[in-house]
DNA sequence: GATACGGGCGCC
DNA sequence: AAAGGGCGCCCGTATC
């Protein structure tokens, strides 16, 4: 028996649905619930307090002013156990102030009173994580709804899955795997076969374990090839040195295929529906990204004609344009940056100001955001620092808080911790401190830009519903929606659309251009 | 047998 | 001298 979904549920006014998370949301949607607003007070708790870590009881410590660090120790799983705890079992707050350790779920069986307590205590959470977040700033609220969404969307996409081509998919694993192996032995030949133009490149080897990196160096080595590693970008360098080394950049393409999205993979992932299936998160432990499983985010391109829509689909398939600098002008409040914006290309601009090629710039400029002090990005940073002196010191300024172990926020709020990490007796602190001060210079960034996107993906499920639309991916600064094909142009313009609302609401502004390429394709491969 | 860690690499 | 951020996933080794 499931948990009991009216129990983790409170209306707030007529609109808004107040949930301790959007997991437990999974019931009605899979009834095909729209639910187009909610409260989710794990979300808005990650978003307050940083990291991933946002159950019931750790929220509503943070609520009533308690020791969030001295919470009563859960009982696990054994319901016994847990309906055992002294007292009233519909009171589901301890007489010291805390949420009852068993309080994790309110299940069908229980009774009325259990369950109302259980969501007036969500909604004692949420007046005061509102309260919270309205001190950070009008924006803070604006992204605790749009971080909402974005986990309820999350479910979704886990129910709905990638509508993939599967004779196609199946295609491509068997150019790169060989044949779908019926028997262990059928395993150990493919295996071998992929092995084979590798250890026949050096004659008189014998036996080398190709998964192994130091048996790998030591076979280099016999070939005259001395690397110190055999990373993908130092073995390039040695590419024309010895056949062995060709021959190895192609078996770990075919090798990664055949382990990672495999005949295996596809058995497991892939639906008798065709769709494929991970398990997703609105945002990460870290800076607030989303992450899927199931290789939904690191599908390699050779695959991604696999993706293909459905009969009578197409995929509207939306990439944002140079986002990160761009969320760069918007959380520094640059304007000279913001007016780079505007240009369709905003290395443009920047170069022509900075005196030096477009080329030069752009990695310029993201050196800036991803901490790289080396390298032939040196003159043009300083240069930057000149042209744009507001965005720099806002990267400078995130950069010596996480340095000094301190944590960050993004533009829209959310607590971003840099004191991760420590160093041993007699270890030399720099590396750790250097590392800090680059995550929280990037996470100020690559942060804030999660949040637009997730606003912007989340405004864009609400806009697609009518059409019989579907948002199936989220990577990052990439959407791809699934509609029925006679809506495709439609819902182009939607994304479109839903992208300048979106980007205005959470900028509070629009002085920043934003810009997505959008393309009604029937292969993700096709656009671009 | 389960777990942790590092090398390596896919994607953004 | 310095060595770009994030994620998930595979494999191998070392460890309990």
């Amino acid at each position: 028996m499931g948990p009991d979904v009216a129990g983790g549920l409170a209306a707030l006014g007529p609109t808004r649905w107040v949930t301790w998370s959007a997991r437990d949301l999974a019931p009605l949607l899979a009834a095909g619930a729209a639910l187009p607003r909610t409260w989710d007070v794990a979300e808005a708790h990650r978003l307050l307090h940083g990291g991933w870590r946002a159950d019931p009881a750790t929220a509503w410590a943070h609520a009533r002013g308690l020791d969030p660090g001295a919470l009563p120790a859960p009982v696990g799983d054994d319901l016994f156990a847990a309906l055992s705890e002294d007292g009233d079992p519909d009171d589901l707050v301890r007489p010291d102030g805390y949420l009852r350790a068993d309080a994790g779920a309110v299940w069908a069986g229980d009774s009325l009173a259990r369950g109302l307590a259980w969501g007036r205590a969500a909604l004692e959470v949420t007046r005061w994580q509102q309260e919270r977040l309205e001190r950070l700033g009008p924006r803070a609220v604006v992204t605790a709804h749009a971080e909402s969404a974005a986990a309820v969307l999350a479910v979704e996409l886990e129910r709905d899955g990638l509508p993939v081509d599967r004779a196609a998919l199946e295609e491509l694993v068997r150019q790169a795997a060989g044949p779908r192996p019926l028997t262990e032995a059928d395993e150990a030949r493919t295996r071998a076969e992929r092995d084979a133009p590798v250890l026949a490149s050096v004659p008189g080897i014998g036996r080398v374990d190709l998964r192994n990196p130091a048996a790998v160096r030591s076979l280099l080595a016999t070939a005259g090839v001395d690397v110190p590693s055999t990373r993908k970008s130092v073995l390039a360098e040695h590419v024309h040195r010895h056949p062995v080394v060709p021959a190895l950049l192609e078996w770990r393409r075919r090798e990664r295929i055949a382990t990672t999205y495999g005949w295996r993979w596809l058995a497991e992932h892939v639906g008798a529906d065709d769709r494929l299936r991970g398990a997703w998160t609105a945002c990460d432990g870290a800076a607030g990204r989303m992450t899927a499983q199931a290789g939904l985010h690191n599908l390699p391109a050779e695959l991604r004609p696999g993706v293909a829509a459905a009969a009578g689909h197409v995929l509207v398939r939306a990439d944002l344009g140079q986002v990160e600098p761009r969320v760069l002008a918007v959380v520094s409040g640059d304007e000279a940056f913001a007016a780079a914006s505007t240009a369709a290309d905003l290395y443009e601009p920047v170069a022509q100001r900075l005196g030096v090629e477009r080329p030069v710039a752009k990695i310029a400029v993201l050196a800036a955001m991803y901490g790289q002090r080396s390298g032939a990005a040196g003159e043009a940073l300083r240069g930057l620092e000149r042209a744009y002196p507001v965005a720099m010191g806002h990267l400078d300024r995130a950069q010596r808080e996480g340095e000094g172990g301190r944590p960050v926020r993004t533009f829209g709020g959310r607590l971003v911790r840099t004191a991760f990490g420590a160093v041993g007796p007699g270890e030399d602190p720099g590396p750790l401190i250097r590392s800090r001060g680059r995550f929280a210079r990037n996470a100020v960034i690559q942060g804030s830009a999660a949040e637009l996107f997730k606003a912007w993906a989340v405004t864009v499920r609400e806009a697609v519903r009518p059409l019989g639309g579907q948002v199936v991916l989220c990577l990052h600064d990439e959407l791809l929606v699934h509609v029925p094909q006679e809506h495709g142009e439609e819902v182009a313009r939607l994304v479109d659309e839903s992208l300048r609302l979106s980007a205005r609401r959470w900028c509070g502004h629009d002085r920043v251009r934003f810009v997505s390429d959008t393309s009604v394709v029937r292969r993700w491969s096709e656009a671009k």
